[in-house]
RNA sequence: GGCGGUAUAGCCAAGUGGUAAGGCAGAGGUCUGCAAAACCUUCAUCGUCGGUUCGAAUCCGAUUACCGCCUCCA
């Protein structure tokens, strides 16, 4: 049984789709104003990972997440570079899905953009101001959030307790045009020539948190099965989610919210982010690593827990990648000298790492736990493939099992095709001079095609190479 | 001030009452002409103090440190 902890009820409960066999899912993607640094990245892969662990249990997936296109930091993007905000957008949406496609991570059933869906936006708002949630200030239009008598339900905060300007990222003026210093933008109205949008109020643009209420209750429909992002969205935003959805819709929102833990960069284990300016881009990440690693880094952490990001951490995950891989190749060259045939014993116990692997994942994706079951099949693999006599279905059978359960992480293992007829020869060569004992020659071989980054390893069933990763 | 998270070996990290998974790095060994790869062995008493218990990393109390949220944030 699978079993999420839910921020709602800070505890972990068995996962129960609305619709069985389905999982409607909504995650908040990144404003599209920069490219996305490698905490957008951590959000992306942890939630992807928990989308292909509910594939590889059989589920289908609606998956949804959008990109926020317009906002102040949008504008003053925009501003910054001497164009506009759809341009803006337009480019770094184009470098999202560039990015996150390196980095294996499977495109949403649907991004929506919030200006695509701004006339939704509108006739949102309005249904709140007509059941007296909303009301407009000064062309702007706010929320009344104590209204909501559920408000703070998600991050479990009592509205009077909250510090107001505490993140001291609030705007005095607009505070001023509040009720209440705790209501939230829904609308707000344009200043000077900045992009909007007509409506009811005048020109302007949607608030932040609207647009996910709005898509994701268009896309999804008004109570859906999880809704993901990053433990800083808790509060205000997905609280401000709550607030709005069911107040429109009178219907429970998400069942599950989901919330994945930050990554810290450096030694201070500072949480990282833009305002900090010690912001990782993974467009920039890319160019030096290799996207396999990087992603089986994170992927490889529990979603709810911190990553903290160093070179030695990621140094280890390749490692660890690379002994995955070596296992699949291992086996994967006994493949030729197999007999017909398989090997009972051998798949019960692979059936039985996989099932450990399934109570892990089933614990609230547990993949610390899980990734430990991967490692225990790769053994049994090196294990196998060391084995004087091999057979065909059962190499075929931990190959397909070991495949499945690194392609949750997002990890694909490939046998290498190797051709390239002058280090076959000078292989064969050494193969001669070894049996004639001329160990000076073949060492010098081997030094040579080391040189060139081949590795030679020599089995009883004989001489491999593969290029030094 | 309110809410929350974390603290386990050199590093990453599992474990929520029964005597410390797994990985990386290190050490020793097997295999090999030597290697490579693999496999085997080895490597901690769980931030601190006190309590409950036959028994605690796990429960309770206190304490320390670090991190985060309280309308920019994944």
């Amino acid at each position: 049984m699978l079993k999420v902890f839910n921020t709602l009820t800070r505890q972990k409960e068995v996962f129960t789709p609305i619709t069985s066999g389905i999982v409607n899912m909504y995650v908040c993607g990144p404003t599209v104003y920069n490219y996305i640094h490698i905490g957008n990245a951590r959000s992306a892969i942890a939630f992807d990972t928990i989308r292909r662990y509910f594939e590889y249990k059989g589920y289908h997936v609606n998956y949804v997440s959008n990109f926020t296109d317009v906002d102040d930091k949008m504008i003053k993007a925009a501003k910054a570079a001497n164009t506009t905000v759809p341009a803006i957008a337009e480019k770094y949406i184009n470098a999202f899905m560039e990015d996150t496609n390196a980095l294996n991570i499977e495109p949403a059933t649907k991004h929506p953009r919030a200006t695509e869906n701004i006339k939704d936006i509108i006739a949102f708002v309005q249904a709140l101001v007509a059941k007296g949630y909303a009301y407009e200030a000064e062309g702007d239009v706010y929320y009344r959030a104590r209204k909501f008598k559920d408000y703070g339900k998600l991050s479990h905060q009592n509205i009077d307790d909250l510090e107001v300007g505490a993140s001291q990222h609030t705007d005095p003026e607009e505070v001023a045009r509040k009720e209440d210093p705790i209501d939230f933008a829904l609308w707000k109205g344009a200043k000077g020539d900045e992009i909007s949008w007509d409506s009811p109020w005048g020109k302007g643009r949607p608030g932040w948190h609207i647009e996910c209420s709005v898509m994701a209750t268009k896309y999804l429909g008004n109570n859906f099965d999880i809704h993901g992002g990053g433990q800083d969205l808790t509060f205000p935003h997905h609280e401000n989610e709550i607030a709005q959805s069911e107040a429109k819709t009178g219907e429970k929102f998400a069942n599950y919210w989901l919330h994945n833990g930050f990554v810290t960069v450096g030694d201070d284990n500072e949480k990282m982010s833009k305002s900090l300016g010690n912001f990782v881009m993974v467009h920039d990440l890319l160019k030096k690593e290799d996207p396999q690693v990087l992603r089986f880094f994170m992927a490889t952490t529990q979603y709810r827990r911190p990553i903290q990001y160093t070179q030695a951490n990621l140094e280890d995950a390749n490692n660890n990648l690379k002994h995955l891989q070596t296992a699949f190749n291992n086996l994967h060259y006994r493949l030729d000298d197999a007999e017909e045939g398989n090997d009972p014993k051998t798949e019960q116990e692979i059936r039985q790492i996989e099932a450990d692997f399934i109570d892990a994942m089933d614990d609230d994706f547990n993949v610390q736990n899980g990734i430990a079951e991967v490692y225990e099949l790769a053994k049994l693999a090196n294990v196998y493939a060391e084995r004087p006599v091999v057979f065909k279905d059962s190499i075929a059978f931990i190959l397909k099992t070991l495949t499945e359960l690194v392609n949750i992480f997002g990890i694909k293992l490939k046998a290498e095709t190797l051709n390239d007829d002058g280090v076959e020869s000078l292989i064969q060569e050494r193969i001669d001079a070894r049996k004639n004992r001329d160990f000076a020659r073949s060492d010098e071989i081997r030094a040579q095609l080391k040189a060139q980054g081949i590795i030679l390893e020599d089995t009883p069933q004989g001489t491999r190479w593969h290029r030094e990763s």
